[in-house]
RNA sequence: GCCGGAGUAGCUCAGUUGGUGAGAGCACGCGUCUCAUAAGCGCGGGGUCGACGGUUCGAGUCCGUCCUCCGGCACCA
């Protein structure tokens, strides 16, 4: 049997998972579930990257010991995927003894290969906040975190010889045209590969939370050369057990990498090339998509506009977001996240087009036909008509299987929506409901409704992988239950006539609510953390109603121990805020700092004195417009460069979502000086 | 400023390697069926394919210049 495994990129736990991760997880399951009805012997893994110095971090942020920390946040990702009805077979973390097993198993191989070695890994250190900062985030030659000066030091590292791959990659790449794919993504590796290659700094002894190097316990690895390698972790590398090592064999090298944009380079480059110098066999393709504009503007944690699944699948279904998503993303662009068009996909294509179509389809059989797939006489079948929309779908499942193949679930979708639509004109051609009335035209009738079935069954069945539960309660109206074949015999004409249909219900009650009600109701009601959604197995499943949207989404306790921990911070004392001087000023003088996009110099007035300040505000403000306003700063704050003015405090905003800031002011005027507490 | 992406109908966007008179969905208008989730079906209005120049028998598609928008970074203390 053909062996096909998938993986998602392991997810990063400093954050919270989100709508991007969600897309990530759903495309994946997608493919896995379609190669699967393909016969083809799937592994589809995901899981969570766990080390590193943000992480410890984060732990430190949320008061919590690392490993506790980290199981936290890994749980919330791993509580995500039931919610999305992923079909993954395994779930890895980089903490796990396997995979450090597994990865220092590849260190080691790497290194009697003659590709590691000890070096100075020299940068900018801020001895205050104990960080290496990158060259181009020195403010004027100082920490662009406290403001402090930075001293240039060096740390023992590791090293990876990745110039020597250099050749071989550019070679792999002319081999194996579609090793990196969409070809823009491709073309920027080659480019890069091109512009030649740098060793690699792998290892760090400046942060504990990782995997120790072997023989040289003061050094953990560092990031990618562990994170990549979970990828043949899950599948047995580096295991003792003959079982897991047959495993290895089996399903390695993995069909494909699907990650997206923001990683191809490591996933292309340095993951190849670490496999090259472990003479293993390389991926066989590196897919990447694009992302998931929130009203254009990039979804990103640092942004904060980050949705979060579970109100959309409470609002709609599971599968409709699933719809949703893979329809409205073209393969390998971005797209934008849109209330409105998610709302207005499901009404039109899954409400109208799709829902009615079966509704109208079974009613007939069950009114007209006493409930029983009636038999289609032959030479009925033979019409132009009928020969037409039965070719139709029979060329749909080579598309949707192309599609597939290629990535372009929206091509999948699209195509099926034409066979819907070719459905529903048919209907309208046949009119059986006229037929139902006319006792002589009973062969006619049983014809029009058989082939409207057989449709409907086919295309249920090519759903299963985009809207598994979709899928199967189309099916549980038509009789059927889904294929134990999968997509083999499916061709028109393989609906057994005699066949006693099941209740017909609705799959997609239309959503008679305006864009604005629903903004209404993200706004004002907490997203409840787990909302029931149906799993594949369970044949009735939950149908979304505005009812059952609006109660879903009312707020529900979170799980102990898992919930808000990234979002915990410490706790200060009265002492500690006290520390920081917040002051009433006004604005004498604004101006825009050149060159600058974000930058307003400000002069003002704080009472007791009249300053500089810069302030990060000049996407919302204009100049003139805050002249002689009074506003809130931190006095006290140490100076800063910015774009090389120095900058003497801070100046209060709020922002929604990491969108444009909002000044903080006063129901009524004070005068400048007064202290804010 | 550097790097990257994009400009096609009112809106959201499709348009492989240049080749039938430029498309879809939504929205809108008119008509129509009545089986169906007030759904379906038919017809219609509308676009100098960002601008200019070039290559070509032929350019939405290739090349050049420019304009605009978006994202990332440089700058959000």
């Amino acid at each position: 049997m053909t062996r096909f495994y998938i993986s998602t990129p392991i997810y990063y736990i400093n954050a919270e998972p989100h709508l991007g991760h969600a897309y990530t997880t759903m495309v994946a399951d997608a493919v896995a579930r379609a190669h699967r009805l393909m016969g083809e012997d799937v592994f589809f893994l995901t899981g969570t990257d766990e080390h590193g110095q943000k992480v410890e971090r984060a732990a430190q942020r949320a008061g919590l010991r690392v490993p506790a920390f980290a199981d936290a946040v890994a749980e919330k990702f791993r509580a995500l995927l039931p919610l999305l009805n992923a079909s993954n077979d395994d779930f890895i973390r980089t903490t796990e003894a396997r995979h450090y097993a597994s990865v220092q198993a590849l260190w080691r191989r790497v290194r009697d290969r003659g590709y590691l070695y000890k070096g100075q890994y020299s940068g900018w250190y801020c001895t205050v906040d104990e960080v290496f900062v990158p060259e181009t985030q020195l403010v004027n030659g100082r920490c662009p975190i406290c403001g402090n000066a930075v001293e240039k030091i060096s740390e023992e590292s590791y090293f990876f010889r990745l110039s020597a791959f250099q050749q071989a990659l550019l070679e792999h790449y002319h081999r194996q045209p579609d090793f990196v794919t969409p070809a823009i993504r491709r073309n920027e590796m080659i480019a890069f590969l091109e512009a030649g290659l740098e060793d690699l700094s792998v290892s760090r002894t400046s942060f504990t939370w990782g995997i120790p190097v072997p023989d040289d316990p003061a050094h953990v690895m560092y990031v990618w050369f562990d994170a990549l390698t979970n990828y043949m972790t899950a599948v047995g590398y580096g295991a003792l057990e003959p079982e897991r090592r047959a495993t290895f064999e089996r399903y390695w090298p993995a069909d494909v990498h699907l990650i997206g944009k923001e990683i191809v380079r490591q996933h292309a480059i340095y993951w190849p090339a670490f496999l090259l110098a472990a003479d293993l066999p390389l991926p066989r393709r590196v897919v990447s998509h694009g992302w998931w504009l929130m009203d254009g503007a990039k979804m990103s944690k640092s942004k904060g506009n980050v949705a979060r699944p579970h109100e959309y699948i409470a609002r709609f279904g599971l599968d409709a977001l699933r719809y949703f998503m893979f329809r409205e993303m073209v393969f390998g662009q971005d797209a934008n996240f849109a209330d409105e068009a998610i709302l207005t996909r499901y009404n039109a294509d899954l409400a109208n087009d799709f829902g009615n179509l079966v509704s109208r389809a079974t009613t007939l059989i069950h009114r007209a036909c006493e409930g029983r797939v009636p038999a289609p006489a032959a030479a009925l079948l033979a019409r132009p008509e009928e020969a037409h929309l039965r070719e139709s779908t029979a060329r749909l499942i080579t598309q949707v299987v192309e599609a597939i193949r290629s990535f372009q679930l929206s091509v999948a979708l699209r195509d099926t929506w034409e066979v819907i639509a070719e459905t529903n004109r048919y209907l309208v051609t046949r009119e059986p409901w006229k037929l139902a009335k006319a006792p002589d035209r009973h062969e006619e009738l049983a014809a029009s409704l058989y082939v409207a079935a057989d449709t409907l069954r086919i295309v249920a069945e090519l759903l299963r992988p985009f809207m598994p539960v979709t899928a199967e309660r189309t099916l549980a109206m038509l009789g059927l239950t889904p294929s134990p074949d999968g997509w083999r015999g499916l061709e028109p004409g393989t609906l057994k006539a005699g066949t006693v249909l099941g209740e017909t219900v609705p799959l997609f009650p239309r959503i008679e609510l305006s864009v604005e009600d629903l903004r209404q109701m993200s706004t004002d009601t907490p997203v409840s953390s787990a909302p029931a959604v149906s799993t594949q197995t369970s044949a009735v499943p939950a149908v979304p109603t505005v009812e059952s949207a609006v109660i879903a989404a009312s707020p529900a306790p979170e799980p102990p121990g898992t919930a808000r921990v990234a979002a915990q911070v410490e706790k200060i004392s009265i002492d500690d805020f006290m520390k920081v001087e917040l002051r009433v000023a006004k604005v004498l003088t604004a101006e825009r700092v050149p060159k600058s996009k974000k930058l307003l110099k400000l002069h003002v007035d704080t009472g007791a004195d009249q300053r500089t300040i810069v302030a990060g505000i000049a996407e919302a403000y204009e100049p003139e417009s805050i002249v002689g306003r009074t506003i809130v700063v931190v006095a006290n704050l140490q100076p800063a460069k910015l774009m090389g003015i120095e900058s003497n405090g801070m100046v209060l905003a709020g922002s929604l979502d990491g969108g444009e800031p909002v000044l903080v002011g006063f129901d009524q005027p004070l005068a400048p000086g007064a202290r804010v507490r």
